[in-house]
RNA sequence: GGCGCCAUCGUCUAGUGGUUAGGACAGGUGGUUCUCAGCCAUCAGACCGGGGUUCGACUCCCCGUGGCGCUACCA
């Protein structure tokens, strides 16, 4: 008795340690019939993950990066990339609230192979939209004796787990309605009262081996009973996750270290529905620069944001992609398809993460060094729309051809794509002349001449300047006049070239002097000159 | 409170008993230069604390401490 007991237990515990290694049990009497190992239960099966992102309306960072360490991880693989909308919270989702986290993930360049939008084998890809799957279950599981009907009130429940807090016991679920038999739970059900459904939870060791954390242990007899099933017949997160994994032929659950506690529940409602679970890696979380829970207090953290700020997608995922896992190299620049290349659950750091700023800044300058002037000019044309400096419509011609000239000379002086109208205006409006003016006084290099000196250098500068044709203003005769009206006024080129840049742009930085007056055009860089040189 | 996970420069991290503890971003300095940016060079900067184990610990073990997570009819 007491054996077969401990047999049927140890076997149940097998069960739940399906992912353990074997190595774990070695000095075992009688060995496994069929000794499962990690990477043998890989192969087997086709590798199918998933993104279960909550409907918020937003692509939080975190989503983003859970949903690139999948995707990279199914492409790897030759496998599936699902995308789930985890809607069971009925008060936040609403039908357009997962547009934001789809329209974020698709900009990122993330796309998923299955999904509620596009369909595939194994829908309907929102939870919303399988209630009755989880309900059957349910049912099944009450039927099999591995769940039952509880009928207390979320104010008794309350006030038993406050009275535990309170008498320093941890609070959990006292099991009350396991005693209820079966007629009595039928009869108040007909009788109109909403019972939630709860797991009877097995109280044993528990462990797994975590893809990226490796083992993992839990002493199940501390748990309460879960609610699977809330009063409105809607699934809690840890069932209904179950359930999909499950009926879409997931095999590998990689998710937010945040899940990793669940994972123990889940694997006995995987257990009590006689269901294989998949393999579980948990990826630590990503920190606000306080080290404290991502917040949207603290910052951008939704991809939509950095999209508006001026981040481009191939940064963002470089960026995302290093924030948690390392090559094992010193490389820092990853195209996707590197990136799938060199991905690697086990080089996934277990340790939570500052999602850094600074960096991200860093690489998408990297990024924007590297586009084609013709590219970045497309990318960076509804910024500049945006301010007003250029038509909605696409411009083309020698329009186009001018604005790509302008872009080419920033390019490496651009870190985000919302820096681009700032940096250009000067080049499509003309300045203040009195802001030109106050900058003429303070400038390091201006300030060695009064500024009635300066007005009549600029003024002789507008006079060789206009000697030039229009075909033969370009940067090197510009260089050639302007160098020689430092000479004959005797001073050092940056005396002239500086009040000549502040002069016509009404800023201290701009490209090189020459090839910037080459493109703000002869007729306004004489005009600008001559407005400063004239002015009060 | 209980349980779980984690702990190397400011940040992301490499490192698996013996290393000048390496790289990148950010910061400092210098060079290139008409400014800025870029690029190049260079400097500074870390093993949470305490006990063990060991000839020898950043590395292994234990205890603290700290952070994060879970402990819901949220996901």
């Amino acid at each position: 008795m007491q054996d077969h007991h401990t047999e049927d237990q140890d076997r149940r515990h097998e069960h739940l340690h399906l992912s353990s290694l074997p190595a774990a049990r070695a000095g075992e009497e009688t060995p496994r019939k069929t000794p499962v190992t990690d990477s043998a239960r890989n192969t087997s099966k086709p590798v199918r993950v998933r993104i279960a992102a909550s409907p918020t309306g937003k692509c939080h960072v975190g989503t983003a990066r859970t949903a690139l360490y999948n995707l990279l991880f199914a492409r790897q693989r030759g496998g599936k990339f699902i995308l789930r909308i985890d809607d069971t919270d009925v008060q936040r989702s609403t039908t357009e609230s997962e547009q934001g986290v789809l329209e974020g993930l698709r900009w990122l360049g993330l796309e998923w192979d299955e999904g509620p939008d596009k369909g595939g084998p194994w829908g309907p890809y929102r939870q919303s939209e399988r209630l009755q799957l989880y309900q059957r279950h349910a049912a099944e599981l009450v039927e099999k004796d591995r769940a039952y009907y509880c009928f207390c009130s979320p104010e008794e429940l309350e006030r038993e787990r406050k009275e535990a807090l309170a008498n320093g016991r941890m609070p959990r679920y006292s099991g009350r309605c396991r005693a209820l038999s079966r007629a009595d739970a039928e009869a108040r059900r007909q009788a109109g009262e909403r019972p939630v459904v709860r797991l009877k939870i097995e109280p044993l060791t528990m462990s797994f081996t975590d893809l990226v954390k490796g083992r993992i242990e839990l002493d199940a007899s501390l748990m309460g009973d879960p609610v699977i099933l809330k009063s409105d017949g809607v699934p809690t997160y840890s069932y209904a996750t179950v359930v999909d994994e499950h009926e879409m032929r997931i095999s590998h659950v990689l998710r937010g270290a945040d899940h990793t506690t669940n994972t123990f529940v889940q694997l006995q409602i995987y257990e009590a529905l006689g269901f294989e679970p998949p393999e579980f890696g948990h990826f630590a979380l990503l920190l606000n620069p306080d080290r404290s829970k991502i917040s949207k207090r603290t910052g951008a953290v939704f991809i939509g944001e950095f999209r508006d700020e001026g981040y481009l997608p191939e940064a963002i995922v470089n960026h995302l992609a290093l924030c948690g896992w390392n090559p094992g190299t010193d490389q820092e620049v990853f195209s996707f398809d590197g990136l799938q290349a060199a991905f690697a659950l086990d080089q996934c750091s277990s340790s939570n993460a500052i999602f850094d700023r600074s960096k991200l800044l860093w690489l998408n300058g990297h990024y924007i060094r590297q586009l084609g002037v013709e590219e970045l000019t497309r990318r960076t044309l509804p910024f500049l729309a945006g301010a007003g400096l250029v038509p909605s419509e696409p411009p083309a011609g020698p329009e186009l051809e001018r604005l790509k000239a302008i872009i080419g000379l920033e390019q490496e002086r651009l870190k985000t794509l919302y820096e681009a109208p700032e940096l250009v205006t000067f080049f499509f409006r003309d300045p203040d002349p009195a802001a030109c003016l106050e900058l003429l006084k303070t400038d390091r290099f201006a300030r060695k001449h009064t500024p009635d000196e300066l007005k009549r250098a600029l003024a002789e500068c507008a006079a060789a300047l206009r000697e030039l044709e229009d075909s033969s203003w370009t940067a090197l005769p510009l260089k050639e006049t302007l160098e020689g009206e430092a000479a004959k006024l005797g001073w050092k080129p940056p005396e002239l070239f500086m009040p000549v840049r502040l002069t016509v742009s009404a800023r201290q930085a701009t490209p090189p002097l020459f090839e910037t007056l080459e493109c703000v055009g002869r007729s306004a860089t004489l005009r600008r000159l001559l407005a400063v040189a004239g002015a009060p």
